[in-house]
DNA sequence: GAAAGATTTGGAAGCGCTTCCAAGTCCAGG
DNA sequence: CCTGGACTTGGAAGCGCTTCCAAATCTTTC
């Protein structure tokens, strides 16, 4: 297992081909005749050799390296099962695709400000997907100008012509909110998540629509902001029982975990005396007490096909900008009263 | 802000001087009159030009790009927050010290054949940070074999000569255990991690010592494995439940909530019944009920000692070996019974 | 059996940077 | 005014690979 640095050249020596040939062959390219090709594989599998990927991104002006860039993560990736799987689901596939996945995350503007050129040097990676959760965003615009590739994870505000891939918050809540009137509740408020980011405005767009499908006047003190975590769940559930809703859609489901301890601290139960919906459909939903009634996002396959897009704009242009919203599912549990309202 | 693709010799020649002198200025190395270093600044800046990362390290041989490379993560990584903090704190350390990270998720055995050749491959990765969760690992061997930078995080079985970072397990887990002696427990049970972990292992040793010090006999009955899950916590606390213990000592908070899930379950009471001391202090730990006291684990300190000891690694070579074990600390909530003790 | 075409091969020019080394410049001291 | 030493500068040789292109070889086909 000699390991001292080989270069093609040295393969090409032992093999007595030309070092073409002997790149032709490791590549796997065609024009090389049988015979010599298994000379080449030969000294290669002898030797252990294997290629600088460094000099052939130099030659070939592609690395097959991915950025995945998170700003501003500091508090959700610590709580939020959401950015794991995420990043699970995103690693794979790059595993799949043979590329290599390099991670950015970022705390604050500052350090965005200052790794900025780390991430759109040219040479380095061949595109990045960027997860946009904040509406304030500056990072996707300015890469887009550099015309450097771009799938953006969220919904960007404001920039032109930029890829995305989100999920359909809008749709979600609406279904959310829907079914809870469909279970016979009147009064139906909302937990929202943080109103600086796409997600939070989109799921209360959604009970906005609804409400007023149901010609239903929405109460200002129905509708108090989160921030998308437990304890904020918490606190700002403990505001909302003072006026009596009879069921809450909660923008996720760690705020509605918080959400529960509040109700079970005030002496009343879920779903009798509040039903509840949450957002997201991640490990504690199910194990909440009772089991949360909650939307799914198809976060797996949303790395996947995050990964996927990324590579088409990279191997085929920016053009036309690829839109998509996946779709998301209710999953009821018992935390609604569906159960309930129909005994037998 | 033209962003054709510059090179080094397009800024020389629009700065007047040579490519020699030009990557002298960028790279602010010193034999520059600073007037000519000015020069290329201005033109620098004007252009908005940066180095080809790919092109450097090509003649530098060097990438400063490091890899995490974390085997096995299937479950773990979506239940247990200890990785998203681990690789937040590397993430962090690395754009500190100007590093990229390239971070690598393997499933299965499969996977790590099939993409070793991606990790070890000279030339892409200056060296390599890895995650060593179960005892049977072949990577760690074959990669030191290459002699390529490595540290481990864990403590790998019969490797020689590697650099490794743990934290103490045996340690922590013998304050947990004499934490519950000394707050007047009696019958001390525990829930093992997964005893193909090294963690597993070692914290089941320091309970062990903990009983052999006091003359304690080991009852069998009193010691089961789990497997670092919430789910499995539950099921094994069922089976240590009908032995009567008064205190667990549980190898994670995860599996801690599955126990006293099924401790409730059982209409039995947490501490009063049975004490519980569980081991990382994850967030999950305070937000039990009651809140878990726990033995806890320096997560990032721990991923900004790792990087720092691969770039010591990288810069002066693997010898000598580093071995730290980090220290942790008792953290004493409810479960533990410790205010029931001295009441007054 | 020769011409035309298809296939195989290797020479050489990059890819964009660092760095060794020799040549050039400057200044102080004698 | 000349010499030696310290500092500047740029030429040129890599780093290890891909790929264009021309030359060489092998098949067809009539």
């Amino acid at each position: 297992m000699a390991d001292e640095k080989l270069t093609l050249d040295e393969i090409a020596e032992k093999a007595g081909v030309s070092r073409t040939t002997a790149s032709r062959v490791i590549n796997n390219r065609p024009h090389v005749r049988p015979e010599l090709r298994q000379r080449v594989m030969r000294v290669v599998e002898a030797t252990g050799y294997r290629l600088n990927p460094v000099a052939r991104s130099l030659a070939m002006q592609r690395s097959e390296i991915m950025g995945l860039v998170i700003p501003r993560s500091t508090h959700a990736f610590f709580e939020d099962p959401y950015f794991p799987i995420l990043i699970q689901s995103i690693a794979k596939t790059c595993n799949y695709y043979d590329y290599t996945l390099a991670l950015f995350l970022f705390e604050s503007e500052a350090d965005e400000e200052q790794l900025y050129p780390r991430i759109s040097r040219q040479g380095l990676l061949d595109g990045i997907i960027l997860q946009v959760g904040e509406i304030k965003d500056s990072l996707t615009a300015r890469l887009m100008q550099e015309d450097f590739p771009v799938l953006v994870i969220g919904r960007p505000k404001d920039v032109p012509d930029v890829s995305y891939l989100d999920v359909d918050n809008v749709a979600g809540a609406r279904k959310a909110v829907a079914h809870l009137f469909a279970t016979g509740h009147q009064r139906v408020a909302t937990i929202t998540g943080a109103l600086t980011t796409t997600a939070g405005i989109d799921r209360l767009a959604g009970y906005h629509q609804v409400l007023q499908e149901r010609d239903c006047p929405s109460d200002p003190a129905f509708i108090v902001e989160g921030n998308f975590t437990r304890e904020g769940g918490y606190q700002v559930m403990q505001q909302l029982l003072p006026h009596q809703p009879d069921a809450v859609f909660i923008a996720s489901d760690t705020m509605a975990l918080g959400a529960l301890d509040a109700i079970s601290e005030a002496g009343l139960h879920v779903p009798e005396d509040i039903a509840i919906v949450g957002f997201d459909d991640l490990v504690p939903a199910f194990q909440a007490t009772p089991p949360l009634t909650t939307i799914k996002q198809p976060i797996s396959q949303f790395g996947r096909k995050a990964v996927e897009l990324l590579l088409d704009i990279i191997a085929r242009g920016p053009y036309p900008p690829r839109h998509i919203l996946m779709d998301t599912e209710l999953v009821v549990r018992e935390s609604c009263g569906a159960h309930l309202a129909p005994p037998g």
